[in-house]
DNA sequence: GATGAATGAGATTTCATTCAT
DNA sequence: GATGAATGAAATCTCATTCAT
C-alpha cells in the first residue's frame, strides 16, 4: 500500500530533523522531501513546531508503551532489564532518525511542550529506575551508584542510533543481546541469564515491539 | 584577571551552541550574551560556522592530546583503558556545553570542516580502539563484539555531558572512578583495578586534564 | 495586457541598474521599483547577480541575432557595414538603458558569468570585423589601423546610449543614418552609399529590429 | 621619490574604483591597496565620496586646462580640433582609470557635487563645440548634425580608454594621430592636415599634457 | 486538495565612519 | 600619524506562514 501524504510528511520530517536539525530544516527541505509544495504543506500538519512535537510524542510513546507491555508481569529485575535494554536498543537501531530526532531537538520545543514531552521520558526512565531498584533490593544487582549507572546504560543504549546500521554485519537481536549482557555486567548482575532465556526474552521483545503500533 | 572580548564570544558561543543549537542560535542571540554589537562580533570571530568549527577543533585537540599523554608509556590494558575512560568522563563532566557542541553539531558543518573534524573523532577513537585490541589479544578483556562494545562505551561515557551537573552529590573523581569501574566490567575485565591502582589513575589522569591547554 | 510581474521587476531592474549601477542598487529599491516586497522580488529572480546577467544575456542576444540576420548574404562590404552600424544604433538608441548596462557592469558579474558574458559579446563584435576584413580586401575601405579604427566605431556607436533621447528633435532613422555615414568615412569608404541604398538599408535594419525578440 | 601615503591613497581610489565601480569598491578595499588600515585612510580623505569628486575634479581640471592651453591662438578650425582630439586620446590613454572614472561614476556623486563636475565637463565640451561651428562657417568641415557628430566625436575618442594597453603595439603617438584623422573625416574635413602639420600638432599637444599638472 | 504568490520578520554579514589610545 | 575596537545602518537573502484561486 503507497504511503499517504501525511505520513510521507511525517517520514521527510524524521529524516531531516534528525540528519540537519530542527532549526536546520526549511519548511522548504520539507516540502520538497516529501514531493508537495510548501503550501500544501499545511494541509497535513500545523506549525512546523507542532510537527516535531507530534514526532517525539509518538515515537515516546511508542517507547513507553512498548516498555510497559514488555515488562508487564515479569518479576525477575534481569529479566526486567534485559527486556528494557532490548526493547529500547531495538526502537534505536530500528529507527533510529525518530530517536535521534527525540533525543537532540528537545531544545527546539516550547516551554510548554517541552514539559510534556520531558514528562513522557522521565516516566519511562521511571520503568528502568524502578527494575534496577527492585534488582538491588533482591539483590540480584550490584552497583555503588544506582542512579549513575541508570544513566550510564540509557546512554549507551540510546548510542545506538547514533552509529548502528541495518546495512552492517551485526543483527538486530545479536545487537541487542550484546546490550544486555552489558548492561548486566554494569550492574554487577549476579548468576547470568541464561542463553535460553535470553533467547526467549529477544523473541518476546521483538513481537511487542513489531505490534506497537 | 577579566576575561578578554574574545574569550567572552567563545564562551557565549560554546553555552549558546550547547543550550540552543548551531541553527537554533542567531548571531544577535551571540552579540547579547558576549555583551557587545553584532557588528562588533566580527572582529573576533569569522564566520559563525568558523566560530563553531574552532570550538570543536579546540576541544577535540584537548581531547586528543590528553588521551596520548595519558596512555603514553602506559602498558597494562587495564589501566590504559582506565586512564581512557576516567579522562573522557572527566573532561565530558567537567565541559559540558563544549563536548556537547562537539557530539550534536557536526551536522552543521560545511563538508571539508566536516571532514576535518571527523578525521580528529576518528584518531582520538583509534587509542580506545587500540587499547581494546591489545587487551583482548593479552586475554585482559573478553568481549564478543569489541567494536560494538567500544562505540557502547564512548557512547555512555560522552553521555556524561547530558547529565552531570557539578553542583549535584556527586565529585568529579567519584564519577570517573565508577565509569572506569563500568567500563572494566562490560568489558568482561579479568581481576580488578585495585583501590589504590585506581586512585593512582584518577590522579594522574587528573593532572594530565588539568595540563592540558 | 498589463505587464506582469516579472516583466516589472526585470523593467525596474534595467532601469536602476543602468541609472545608479548594479552596485549601487539595493534590492529594496528594485522592489519598490516594481512595487511588490522585497521578498517577493525573489519569487521572480534568482539572485541579483543572476538577474542583471539575464538582463546582459538576453540584450547581447538579441543584438547578435540580428546583426546575423541583417547581414545574412549582404556581400558588399559598405552595405554590411551599414547594416551593422544601423541596427547596433538603432538598439543603443531604443533601450539605452539594457546596453548601458551591458556595457558598464562587466565588472559586476562573477568570473565565471562573465566569461560567458564577454565571449557573446567577442562574437558579436567579430561580425563587425569581419565586415571590415572584407571590405579592406575589396578596396572598398581603406583605413590604416583596422582594428583601431573598428574599436573607434563600436565605441562611437555604443555612445549614442549615453545620450540620445527619443524626445530629442532627431528621430531614430535620421541618426542611425547619420552614423552610417560617419562610419563610411571614417572607413574611408570609396563611393558612397546612394541616399536610395540607404533608405532602403534603414527600412531593412529596422524591421529585423522590430521582429528580434 | 617615493609616493606620498596621500598618493598612494589617491592611486588605490582610482584603479578600484575604475575596475569594481563606486559602489563596488569598499573602503577596506582602498586601505588594503594603499597598504594601510581602513581607518588611517581617513587622514588622507574626507568622506568616500569626497576622494571620489576629487579625483573628478582634478581630471577634468587637468584636461580642461590642457585644452584650453592646446587650443588657445590656433585659429584654424581643423588644427584646433586635431590639438583637441589629440589630447583628449592622449589623456584617455595614458590614464585610463581616471578618465573611466569620471565617465561611469558620475551618477554616484551627490546632487551639489554632481552639478560641478557636469559644469566643467559641459565647459570642456564646449571648447570643442567652439571648433566645430567655427569649422562649419568657415566651411572648413561639412556634417549635416553638428550637434549628433560632436556627441560621437567625443563618445569614439573617449572610449580610447575602455580598450587602449600601452602594453599593444601601438604608440600614443601614433593613435593620437589616427585618431585625429578619424575626426577630420568624420567631420567631413576640406583638405587634409598635412603629415608634417599633424606632427607639428602632436608634438606640441604632447607637450601641453606632459606640462599640465 | 493543491499551489503560486505574497510578505513581515529575521537571518548572516558588510558597510562607512568614529574614537580612544 | 596610526590603528584596533566599536557600532548603527544597511546589505542580500531566507524564514515560516497565509491566502486567493
Amino acid at each position: 500500500m503507497a504511503l499517504t501524504t501525511e505520513q510521507r510528511v511525517r517520514r521527510a520530517a524524521v529524516k531531516l530533523f534528525a540528519s540537519k536539525g530542527f532549526h536546520g530544516t526549511g519548511i522548504r527541505d520539507l516540502a520538497q522531501e516529501a514531493g508537495i509544495s510548501s503550501a500544501s504543506l499545511y494541509h497535513y500538519m500545523g506549525t512546523k513546531e507542532e510537527l516535531l512535537a507530534g514526532i517525539m510524542r509518538e515515537c515516546l510513546d511508542r517507547l513507553l508503551l512498548g516498555a510497559r507491555e514488555a515488562t508487564d508481569g515479569v518479576d525477575d529485575p534481569r529479566l526486567r532489564l534485559t527486556h528494557l535494554v532490548a526493547l529500547h536498543v531495538l526502537a534505536h537501531a530500528s529507527r533510529p532518525a525518530e530517536t535521534r530526532v527525540v533525543d537532540n531537538e528537545v531544545h527546539a520545543l516550547s516551554a510548554a511542550t517541552r514539559r510534556r514531552i520531558v514528562a513522557l521520558r522521565d516516566e519511562y526512565e521511571s520503568l528502568w529506575a524502578d527494575a534496577i531498584d527492585d534488582g538491588l533490593r533482591q539483590r540480584a544487582f550490584a552497583t555503588a551508584e544506582p542512579a549513575v549507572t541508570r544513566l550510564a546504560l540509557l546512554e549507551m543504549c540510546s548510542g545506538v542510533a547514533r552509529w548502528y546500521s541495518a546495512r552492517g554485519p551485526l543483527g538486530l537481536d545479536r545487537l541487542a543481546g550484546h546490550y544486555a549482557g552489558l548492561a548486566l555486567r554494569m550492574l554487577g548482575s549476579t548468576g547470568d541469564v541464561s542463553p535460553k532465556a535470553l533467547d526467549d526474552a529477544l523473541r518476546v521483545v521483538s513481537t511487542v515491539w513489531r505490534n506497537t503500533r
